[in-house]
DNA sequence: CGATTACTTGACCTATGTCAAGGAGCGTGG
DNA sequence: CCACGCTCCTTGACATAGGTCAAGTAATCG
């Protein structure tokens, strides 16, 4: 893949998230990008941490995870392609989470200063930007709801479909609703504030509802009017823009 | 209290979060600002509003909440003075949850095309601006952490932490480390995913323990080691300044 | 002073966690 | 190609944190 390939799916992502002329694209074409293959379980970035630069992912999932201090995993949110996970960093110099490929991952690397450099020239840039880092608030402050007032099945089908939807704007979804989801029963345990065994058992429950099948990291959904009732799950905080529609223009 | 003494409350809490010259000072100054009072129990913004002004927080408590399909309220932010609630609704026009008045309230309007105006003009408020909302996305997430992976006393303990850590950079909490906090043991179990009735008794352990005295609003931290350990409470994601240290002067 | 709201307590229930063991799949090295 | 050793999934028995219900008390307020 050549190096415009890849910032063509930022490009993408952005005009998603807000409009963009041809100028702007161009910027971020230019963009200094140094792209990298990951294997599975790595740590991109730390907790205490004070990066350089944006990871953005390409192809792959990550998750942001913390540890409290009993040592309970729990995974804040989820990355896949198009996605920049430590966008927060050009202004939060220090991390706060650690940052962990769930799979086989390439992902790209911009130092900050070409990021910061290309939003003070085009402010476009700058409001798609702060744009996404709203978004992905919206979506944390989805997740409190979900593991704070949601029981055990509503909670992990709410996840599924949130991921689902999500890889679906980035067409990673097949034509017969399954996708490739290479997360094991213990991280959707993490990410849900479950135990292992439970997450086993509401999965098999939804199964025998005949709402999904996933197995060996593929997920499949059978009935996905089903899903979202479990789950309680509305998609209007992700802020998903209609094809067509690039995203709300509002002007910095 | 004139209109002058307000936004000196804004540039305050700017300052504290990004270096302003005195440029930027006058401008947020100059902003046109709409005071109101208002009485507890009110929602100020709704879920589904296209809100055209941001609300700032000058006296009083309010809270962001959303309602599960099941009917759980789930408290997911607070506010104090200073805070800027709604501030996303700049980029995000449509809200995802609602914003609430947990006691009387003196709140102020600004128009976002003020807003939008005065952070064009001035990148220095534009970045304040974001590393605003970016430190509120730490906030959820920690959130996540704490309703998802804590138990009940630890995720009390760290909710009245976090609320007392930030009502102290704001002189909000007296010498004797006692302050205002008009919660009621209900909206405690709202905010971190429990039932009232188990908050009234993890309340009555953390008293037991003489970490904390709670009653007729008013808090009062006995020991705020012991309360910082049983709540694991790390004030790092609240990317507070030193004072004298005014931001980290990052640059757009 | 009655009504309302918040707090407290006890009894009981259940969703979810913990522990432990077995099985299935899979990659690696001999 | 087998065998070992992973990691993950599954299941059962049991434990418990936390929820629910219900009633009573205390505080607050018009």
């Amino acid at each position: 893949m050549s190096q415009n390939q890849y910032t063509q799916i930022l490009v993408r992502r952005l005009k998603s998230v807000h409009n963009l002329g041809s100028e702007e694209e161009a910027a971020i074409h230019a963009l200094p990008l140094r792209i990298m293959e990951l294997k599975a379980g790595q740590d991109i970035v730390r907790e205490g941490d004070r990066p350089t630069r944006c990871c953005i992912v390409f192809d792959g999932l990550t998750s942001w995870y913390k540890t409290t201090g009993e040592g309970v995993r729990q995974i804040i949110a989820f990355q896949t392609s198009g996605d920049i996970p430590d966008l927060q960093s050009i202004h939060l110099d220090r991390l706060d989470s650690s940052l962990l490929t769930m799979s086989k991952c390439t992902v790209g690397f911009i130092d900050h200063d070409a990021v910061r450099y290309a939003a003070s020239r085009h402010p476009q840039i700058a409001s798609a930007l702060w744009r996404t880092t709203l978004i992905d608030a919206a979506i944390f402050r989805e997740w409190v709801i979900n593991v704070g007032g949601r029981k055990a099945p509503a909670r992990i089908a709410h996840l599924l479909c949130e991921q689902v939807t999500r890889m679906r704007v980035v067409g990673l979804v097949k034509e017969d609703f399954s996708c490739w989801l290479p997360l094991t029963q213990g991280d959707l345990a993490a990410a849900t504030g479950l135990s292992n065994v439970h997450v086993n058992r509401s999965l098999q429950l939804m199964r025998r509802l005949g709402l999904i099948t996933f197995s060996k990291s593929v997920l499949t959904v059978l009935d996905w009017q089903g899903l979202q009732d479990l789950g309680d799950f509305d998609p209007e905080y992700l802020f998903l823009v209609q094809p067509g529609r690039a995203g709300v223009p509002v002007e910095l």
